[in-house]
DNA sequence: GTTATGAATTAAAAAAAGTTGATGGTAAAT
DNA sequence: ATTTACCATCAACTTTTTTTAATTCATAAC
């Protein structure tokens, strides 16, 4: 395997999911893609937001874009969650329960 | 299962995973728990600073304190590690790929 | 070309998060 | 009872993030 994942996208892809706002977006996108304009419609915010949030989440991987005519189209890419989710899996997995070392002597 | 795992919680996780010195944090705790005054020296932060981002964690959920005398030892909570890994879990398990219901008519 | 629509970008303001240094609390040592 | 060590908290400040409104860009329709 060569995917080498960085702290940084850990840390964007972490940050981009601790938004109430930006976890209904991804929620929507679950079930299919939309475009910018039925996302604006269904959570009642100003496009200008949503698009800023939209920006967010892209730029963590977590979601795509496709451009058909004049709508973009978002969709979940869900590979970049499966990073996310192996990070924290590793975690359960290879943390091993060990009592502290004593700080005094 | 009772427990309900709320928007909030979830939230506060992923906040709390998305910083480099939090990240660290949890890194060596991963080992073993350690006490704040190991923690200070081996990040070479202040220890205010630490402080804070300890309580950031801690209140996510994320880490467990134990007093004993006055060192204070904190180690991962790994269950609340596994309710953020099921939540990224359940969108790559239950999101079908379907396309957009078009825009225009 | 001109106009209208969907969406990104910009700049300024507001809000939230993080840093710093000082202070306070508690437990142990003297 | 004092002092010392470990750690949390507070208030002032800095930095980052988010919001808002205006503008710009691109595509398509006219």
């Amino acid at each position: 395997m060569v995917n080498t994942v960085t702290p940084t996208q850990i840390i964007a892809g972490f940050h981009a999911l601790s938004d109430p706002l930006r976890l209904q977006i991804i929620e929507l996108l679950r079930q299919r893609e939309l475009c910018v304009c039925e996302l604006c419609e269904q959570l009642e915010v100003s496009q200008s937001k949503l698009s800023f949030h939209l920006k967010t989440l892209k730029e963590a991987g977590l979601l795509r874009a496709k451009q058909e005519g004049r709508w973009i189209y978002y969709s979940l890419n869900l590979s970049q969650f499966v990073v996310l989710e192996q990070y924290l899996a590793d975690y359960r997995r290879y943390s091993p329960i060990v009592p502290a070392r004593k700080c005094q002597e």
